[in-house]
RNA sequence: GCGCCUCUAGCUCAAUGGCAGAGCAACGGACUCUUAAUCCGCAGGUUCUGGGUUCGAAUCCCAGGGGGCGCACCA
């Protein structure tokens, strides 16, 4: 970088009380002011801001072109665009809430010079009178300003921005900065997520924090990462969900209970997979699966309404309407439309292969019927639902944590909902009864060792607890990622994570 | 993992086998109401890396690396 960057710190004529107070001078009688380049000890420790950009707008933006309001107020932020124009500068501030013009002029702005010579992304502290120019954009009329960060690296292109999405990932403390869709779907996600919480607080649930280390890797079928603990000299798991630790808690006594928790799965990275991804978990007693259809529609539509203004989305340009109630059906019902074929899981599983493999599913010996109905569904039905649709009941061969169907045998009360044509989570009515979680424990276990590194493990700590009694509970999974995507119209889970997982460069 | 595409200045992009260029940013200068300000000037390169073909390679070939998309596994 040049050398030759000049000190632009404010006047030593700040009055007390300003934000400038403490600031360093850069008239110091050993250096030559103009072509001093500024140290971190011109840098002041902290800056008094008044205002930030949006509520300025929000105040005045009602005022004639031209109009002084005598209204002195101190923005901070960085220098998105500049102006220089012989004794008169503009200069563009961005905050975190949005952007207003700088107005500088060498007869009432201090180190005018300076100021001139900013460069863009120069984190700057500013104050002045608020006005509106002659033609008409709301500024602040400058008469103190200080540097706050030198942007030593060169902004990107302040038009096209970052392209190379890559780098936008990589270094996404510029991309927020320069791309203003990456800003607003971050930050959406974040309302997204508050706003789940107090939706549920609202309701007698309480948020808890339940280990992310697991000595088994439960509550999911999935890779996990392994690690390992020096100390106790254990291998331990990242976890694949919380479902388990949850329910262990409502058998404590959390009755209403639930987790926003980064989750660990040890696949593939793809537009809707990230390796590390962020699930709640929901869990209510004396609740069946129906109440939990009705809580994903109320907060999944409520939010909606309180963020994006509606419930009718569009999503990659095709329409969404997620006012409740949504549409439910079960797995075999949407079977039949879809693949226009009617099946069972009781009926003669020849028959049961010979129709999947007439849909193309690559049918493996060892799949019983509740496996071949679902890849059935997988291959012909998923892919074609839009949604949103509650998919109900799933077979119990597949869904070992769920209750048994009241009054259908060999099926258990689940549900996925189905949103803008992809999975936004997974529910059930728990299974409660020890016996039988200890019978689909042993026939995922008989898995495992049969060499499906996804299978899970018996765990004899959980089967403990459900000895001890599980009431009949309600209990449901949503991944956060998918949500915001929605929301945000995103179609890649990158652009939905402030960082996410990347192959480390060079 | 497999297939296809891609990588050129800080950023966005040209140059399609024949002297590596433009715009923006940076740097120097002009300019008292700009809005991606404008104008003049100046500088900026291991063309991802390594090999090969060729009189000559950013360009063609091979290998490797980064990235994108699709398929497969999955939330």
């Amino acid at each position: 970088m040049d050398s030759s960057r000049r000190c632009r710190t404010a006047s030593t004529t700040t009055s007390p009380g300003s934000p400038f107070k403490g600031c360093a001078s850069s008239s110091s009688a050993t250096s030559t002011p103009s072509r001093r380049r500024p140290g971190m000890a011109d840098i002041p420790y902290r800056f008094e801001r008044t205002r930030d950009c949006a509520s300025l707008h929000q105040e005045f933006d009602g005022i004639d072109a031209g109009a002084e309001t005598g209204t002195r107020v101190s923005v901070a932020g960085r220098l998105m665009l500049r102006r220089v124009q012989g004794k008169l500068a503009f200069g563009t501030l961005q905050d975190s809430s949005g952007r207003v013009q700088l107005f500088a002029g060498a007869a009432w702005t201090a180190e005018f010079e300076e100021f001139g010579k900013l460069s863009l992304g120069d984190w700057i502290g500013a104050s002045g009178e608020v006005v509106k120019t002659k033609r008409g954009e709301l500024s602040i009329k400058v008469d103190e300003w200080v540097l706050l960060a030198q942007a030593r690296r060169q902004f990107p292109d302040k038009w096209h921005g970052l392209a190379d999405v890559d780098t936008r990932y990589r270094q996404r403390y510029v991309d927020l900065w320069v791309t203003d869709e990456s800003r607003r779907t971050l930050q959406l996600r974040s309302r997204i997520i508050s706003g789940l919480r107090r939706w549920l607080e609202d309701r007698g649930f309480v948020e808890v924090e339940t280990p992310v280390f697991h000595p088994l890797a439960g509550g999911a079928t999935a890779k996990p990462f392994t690690t390992h603990h020096n100390a106790l000299d254990i291998d331990l798991y990242l976890r694949i969900a919380t479902e388990l630790y949850l329910k262990r808690l409502v058998v404590g006594g959390f009755e209403k209970v639930f987790e926003i928790g980064r989750t660990f799965r040890n696949e593939g990275l793809s537009p809707r997979h990230n390796p590390e991804f962020t699930m709640i978990e929901v869990y209510e007693a004396y609740a069946d699966y129906t109440d939990m259809m009705t809580l994903t529609e109320s907060v999944v539509a409520d939010l909606a309404r309180d963020l994006l203004g509606t419930t009718r989305l569009s999503y990659g340009g095709r329409d969404l309407d997620l006012t409740p109630p949504w549409r439910r059906a079960t797995l075999l019902e949407l079977v039949e439309e879809h693949a226009g074929v009617r099946v069972d899981i009781d009926m003669p599983i020849d028959d049961l292969r010979v129709v999947a493999k007439e849909h193309g599913v690559d049918v493996q010996p060892e799949w019983g019927p509740g496996k071949l109905v679902l890849e059935l569904y997988e291959k012909t039905t998923e892919s074609e639902l839009w949604g949103p649709v509650f998919v109900m009941d799933y077979p119990q061969e597949v869904s070992p944590l769920a209750r048994p169907h009241r009054s259908r045998p060999g099926w258990v009360e689940r549900f996925e909902p189905i949103v803008a044509g992809r999975e936004l989570g997974n529910a059930f009515s728990e299974l409660t009864d020890p016996d039988i979680q200890r019978q689909m424990f042993e026939a995922q276990a008989a898995a495992k060792a049969a060499g499906d590194e996804e299978a899970m493990a018996v765990d004899e700590d959980y089967l403990r607890a459900l000895e001890y009694g599980l009431p009949p509970t309600a209990g449901l999974g949503i991944g956060i990622d998918r949500l915001v995507m929605l929301f945000a119209d995103a179609h890649h889970i990158r652009d939905v994570l402030l960082f996410p997982t990347l192959r480390p460069e060079q």
